[in-house]
RNA sequence: AGGGUUGUCGCCAAGCGGUAAGGCACAGGGUUUUGAUCCCUGCAUUCGCAGGUUCGAAUCCUGCCAGCCCUGCCA
């Protein structure tokens, strides 16, 4: 490696802050024999990926980024049992969508299938794997247990000539499944399970969702996943920490089979999400059960939910680079992601006003007839967003949570007597309001002061409290989506938690200024003081548009003080 | 006859024998026509616990303790 290339490594890596353990095994690799970076992302094509994978594509990506190397994509599709095209097309979106690039090095563990079955020969030949006829379950009970040894196969010292007959009559589909095995001779004793002559082939007449029908026995991950590294020439094979034991069968098979080059496999602490599940079990029920509203629910933690809901990709990029990478399990609070939503967001979004739980405000003082069209910035910051011409006329909608009938201290909004201001237009007082039979708040009163318009205050007055508004007679309804946590704790449930049934509150009635009339699916706005809204790309058409709240705005404000 | 691995602030996480980075959260204050943003300020005399080595220990040694993973013909 030349100094150049150090030199511009180092600069980059001081770019992105403090590293993490991976950096430094890494960095050692290249000061011996290595002289490239090369990972992969191996995901098996039998789900959606979620923001656990997320952290996983950043870190395999960011490396091969990191060090001037490359980064591959690669299905591990070797049981067909569980894999279906339709998730390797789910998977590329996703990953394009997050922002990475496999180029043209997108590839399929089948692809290697003739390979692999070559290695096992290999092996066979050397006299370090054996075709066993025991059942599943007589292999379980030889396996022993984490305290006792477990025994040896009767069928362990066949004959290389015999296993070699057997092994490709199992190819040729001669028997049935589960009728026979390929294992790894290793050690029946060893206190690593892992090590105990585990099977790497089996027989299952299937057909698979690229090879087809063209083979009848599939190789296991541990014999796989090696040799798939060592073709594509992988240096770091990295994967989650549960495969930590698996290390020593994954550089036995390395140096068994004897490849000239020598990935190595290095484990992290796959991602938690506080108050969030990641199982695909539980996902999955909740999908069939049709508690939620398929695999892109903006609820959910897949990455198609999360994009749904109108997280952008450069959010999530960023919470991964904020949690940094470590091998100790741990769990990282929500708020830390919702973060990295509003962070990307706020310098770029324009806001608008939209009232989610409409009562009307009648400015008695102002004339009936009259329209004005007020001109508001888009953004308070970015002047960039430009501006838009709002139309304010007597009859408003405001929040109902703007009004109060015995406010309590520190309350800047409205109660009779109190003043704020109305975005972009006036300061008004309340004067009265009216109630319904049952008690509700139906109508509040105010009056205006006409010297106090937005950017022309004569007045003098200052007021604490500044509330959004929507012109009653140009409103636009539209439907809002409020999500809380998808899931409640509960210690009875199977992992913690249960579903949440309030997760999904839907605003039927939430009413937006005019200019939001023409907004596209994915579109992305603040509505002002209620959080980041996106246009939901389901459900959302010209005349019925639908939102997604992505996350509500931060506040410090605690009422009920 | 078990093995592997982890333990640094409420939550992530640097730290690699020279006297505890940073972020999130939280709390105060300032600016503000979003109770937002922005800007200050505060937030681990201590690193799972107990010993030991050392002038000096979160870092090295010994012994405990706790969490997580492993007995699929899943990945």
């Amino acid at each position: 490696m030349d100094n150049e290339y150090m030199d511009s490594r180092q600069n980059e890596s001081s770019l992105s802050g403090t590293g993490n353990f991976i950096h430094s095994l890494i960095n050692e690799d290249l000061k011996g024999e290595l002289n490239k970076v090369h990972t992969r992302f191996p995901p098996e094509p039998n789900g959606y990926l979620h923001i656990g994978h997320a952290k996983s594509i950043c870190l395999n990506f960011g490396l091969a980024k990191l060090y001037g190397g490359k980064c591959n994509l690669r299905f591990d599709d070797t049981n067909p049992a569980k894999e279906d095209t339709e998730f390797v097309n789910s998977i590329e979106e996703d990953i394009k969508w997050l922002g990475f690039d496999w180029e043209d090095r997108l590839f399929f563990a089948s692809e290697y299938f003739e390979k692999m079955y070559e290695c096992a020969v290999l092996l066979i030949k050397k006299g370090k794997a054996f075709v066993c006829d025991m059942t599943a379950e007589e292999m379980r009970n030889a396996r022993g247990t984490l305290n006792t040894p477990g025994t040896e196969s009767p069928y362990r010292n066949r004959s290389v000539s015999e296993n070699l007959e057997l092994f490709e009559r199992m190819r040729n589909g001669e028997f049935k499944d589960g009728e026979k095995t390929l294992r790894a001779k290793i050690d029946m004793s060893s206190s690593n399970i892992n090590m105990r002559d585990p099977v790497i082939y089996r027989i299952a007449h299937m057909t698979h969702h690229a090879a087809g029908d063209k083979w009848c026995i599939y190789p296991m991950y541990d014999f796989a996943h090696p040799i798939e590294d060592a073709i594509e020439e992988i240096t770091h094979s990295i994967c989650t920490m549960e495969f930590e034991d698996h290390r020593p069968l994954y550089d036995w098979f390395i140096n068994e089979i004897d490849f000239p080059v020598k990935p190595r496999q290095i484990e992290f602490a796959k991602l938690n999400l506080s108050d969030t599940i990641m199982g695909k079990r539980f996902l999955r029920a909740l999908v069939e059960e049709g508690k939620v509203d398929g695999w892109n629910d903006p609820r959910l933690i897949t990455l198609s939910g999360i994009r749904r809901r109108g997280y952008t990709p450069e959010s999530i990029r960023k919470f991964c680079d904020m949690i940094g990478v470590s091998k100790a399990n741990s769990v990282v609070d929500f708020a830390q992601l919702e973060y990295c939503v509003r962070e990307d967001l706020k310098d770029k979004t324009p806001v608008v006003m939209a009232v989610l739980d409409p009562i009307k405000m009648v400015i008695t003082n102002y004339p009936e007839d009259s329209i004005e069209m007020l001109e508001i910035e888009n953004h308070p910051e970015n002047e960039q967003l430009g501006k838009r011409k709002v139309p304010f006329s007597r009859e408003l909608y405001i929040e109902r949570s703007d009004f109060m009938e015995e406010p309590p201290k520190k309350f800047f909004r409205l109660s009779v007597g109190k003043e704020v201001r109305l975005k972009g237009a006036y300061i008004v007082c309340c004067t009265d309001f009216v109630k319904d039979e049952n008690g509700v708040v139906t109508e509040v009163h105010c009056t205006y002061d006409p010297e106090t318009k937005s950017g022309l205050n004569s007045s003098g007055k200052k007021v604490k409290g500044t509330i959004h508004w929507v012109s009653v007679p140009h409103a636009v309804p539209v439907k809002a989506m409020l999500y809380e946590n998808l899931t409640i704790k509960d210690e009875n449930a199977e992992n913690g938690y249960v579903f949440n049934p309030n997760s999904l509150v839907a605003a039927d009635n939430c009413m937006c200024e005019p200019s939001i009339k023409g907004a596209r699916p994915m579109d992305r706005f603040q509505f002002m003081r209620n959080g980041y809204f996106c246009v939901d790309s389901k459900h959302s058409t010209d005349e019925n548009i639908v939102f997604n709240r992505i996350v509500s705005l931060k506040s410090s404000f605690k009422p009920n003080i």
